[in-house]
DNA sequence: AGTACGATTGAATCTGACA
DNA sequence: CTGTCAGATTCAATCGTAC
């Protein structure tokens, strides 16, 4: 993507603008991020204190962001905010908002009501979710996150390959199993406290981040907190612009963030997606030599064949056509992918045309 | 509770009432149901045939009833049956309703809107979802239940104990892992084809009324289809009104509630389900800091070398892969465990990574 | 009878570059 | 805007058939 960066130059990158997040986002340019992450207040009703079987008391949410008088106020909130985030997003990017069901579903209804497009909701399992400690409910397990393009003809970042090798060489699936963010990782007061009460844990930003951004991408969070997207983009290679309320918060992120070393630049690369790796047309194997014309093809299970030609068609009897397009004809498919679908043969033994592709590929990128 | 049978008098008990659910749901008395389960159109918005990668076409859910105009029309849609339904609840009555996020964020925003009070949202997650054939979003691997009192000051039911009990004693989650319905379970037309493209499995409608209802008590299903809940009210000597538009389904349904017999009164609570067996992909260590990208890994003799990206593969020069996969190709072996292949250096002594493995288990044991 | 392998299938908002 | 075409893309289960 990355589209975003020429506007770029207006943004204040790598900062956490201290600030309310609507009017903050109003100064900065429009379609200028390419990602936008946001952990907006819960709007948690929470009526009276809660106490564990042993009396002590839960520190819930209590703090004064996070009251609203009413559900038409935090709709309101929320149709504010969302709608300077759509305005500041790239028109290819994708928007991240993390809650619970207390406020997800206004979220959601508002975020299609603005005309975004939603990709996927994830649940995020907690490995060490907090009981119930009432006995009257099932116990409070998970958060949702909504992943949504900008629209629905977004033309979105999604880095499948490297989501699929993240969940050992499986497709990543929408239910994420994380712990909570706890010890060393929780960031603490003098008093040894925790300094904010929702901290995310940093590898819920890593796949996220590493999900639908790439190396130089800009993500904006309008509600910053302890910092954990900044401090996940700068260990990523990412740019942020964050935004936050309170001073103390703002403090604490941009030491975190600066104690944070950024991966090795060589390091930070995932595994590619095919469609972004250099196309090789088969003509130009032909042209190169890597495989001669007069080269008969066939499939993997020898049941069609096919010679390839100077100008990198195959032909068979009276057809012809590109190795994709031939390859659909003989089966009778709509679509084929010749790469994939013809064999050749070396040293007694069948490989696939992609092969030679990948082979090409490697010598050619070592230059 | 069963507060509700006062007035079952009228209802029409353990049938499947033929006609639209709004208009019908008008002819029941107020406060006579103490359940609702409905699993209502999705408004899933499929855009065109969708082709599995060995060309197999994908039966999508294309029928006339999950068609609508707009959000807008979805909307009225759900606040009229909501509302209906609301009226019939009993005052201490819980709803449950299954969505996607195509339409879940619809219907959690009208629910609180009309006054219901969620108490959680639950989330299937399916052991063997459709996959994401395309590559370019995560795999849809869970759908929604929200579960909701009528209002903030009802008195519902929730069997804790006997959710604790269907769970190893332990509180039953958020999160449940389910299979989708398939095999015998599923009904078939005499072409041996579904009878309905989304019938629910009784796992999951077993568990919903185990959880929320008792002996007795009367749950109204407003969009019927195969009757699963209607089958499972009668396994469980719950008892139900359904309605259904499709006179096929009515009929299906019905036979199939005559077919399922009650279970002894007895022994109504000691299903239990299998547990999951845990994995932990390598990439989530690297996502949990376990073990940081950058980091060198080497086989037992310090023979082949390879670095950790962020998305969990290892990197040898060009060569790029799982830790099974780069050590297979390392070694030129056709298989390997990259787990007891790898080590790590820690205190200057060399651990292989099924260490970490282990450590990660025993911290985080899942459920 | 038991095992091996292939075919089938599931609530899916499922491509993108270039002419 | 439309049209064309290269080419990227699947996991878990169940069931039927062959051996």
């Amino acid at each position: 993507m990355s589209g975003a960066k020429s506007a770029s130059m207006e943004l204040p990158l790598d900062q956490i603008l201290r600030g309310e997040c609507v009017e903050t986002m109003r100064s900065l340019p429009s379609g200028s991020v390419d990602c936008v992450f946001a952990d907006p207040p819960y709007n948690l009703q929470l009526r009276g204190e809660l106490r564990r079987p042993d009396d002590t008391l839960v520190d819930g949410v209590d703090d004064d962001w996070d009251k609203f008088s009413d559900l038409e106020e935090y709709d309101r909130f929320t149709r504010a905010w969302l709608s300077e985030a759509r305005r500041v997003l790239h028109k290819d990017g994708t928007i991240w908002v993390i809650g619970s069901y207390h406020n997800i579903y206004r979220i959601g209804a508002i975020l299609q009501d603005l005309g975004f497009w939603i990709l996927n909701d994830i649940v995020w399992r907690k490995s060490n979710p907090m009981p119930n400690f009432r006995g009257r409910r099932f116990t409070n397990a998970h958060e949702t996150l909504i992943w949504a393009a900008r629209g629905q003809d977004s033309r979105y970042r999604f880095n499948y390959q490297a989501m699929k090798a993240l969940n050992d060489d499986v497709q990543m699936r929408s239910d994420w199993y994380l712990p909570l963010c706890t010890g060393n990782e929780r960031l603490r007061n003098e008093h040894g406290l925790k300094l904010h009460p929702t901290q995310k844990p940093e590898s819920l930003l890593h796949r996220v981040l590493l999900a639908s951004t790439t190396v130089n991408d800009v993500i904006l969070d309008p509600f910053s907190g302890t910092g954990t997207t900044a401090a996940m983009a700068r260990r990523l290679r990412r740019h942020f612009v964050g935004i936050e309320r309170h001073p103390d918060y703002v403090e604490a992120a941009m030491a975190r963030v600066a104690a944070e070393t950024p991966l090795e630049a060589d390091t930070v690369q995932t595994t590619q997606d095919k469609r972004e790796a250099p196309r090789i047309p088969f003509g130009s194997l032909v042209e190169q030599g890597v495989i001669t014309a007069g080269t008969v093809l066939c499939d993997k299970k020898r049941r069609v064949h096919a010679t390839v030609s100077p100008d990198g068609t195959l032909v068979n009897g009276a057809k012809r056509g590109s190795i994709h397009k031939l390859g659909a004809q003989l089966t009778n498919a709509p679509s084929c992918n010749g790469w994939t679908f013809w064999y050749f043969e070396r040293a007694g033994e069948l490989l696939p045309l992609d092969v030679l592709r990948q082979e090409t590929l490697q010598k050619t990128a070592q230059v």
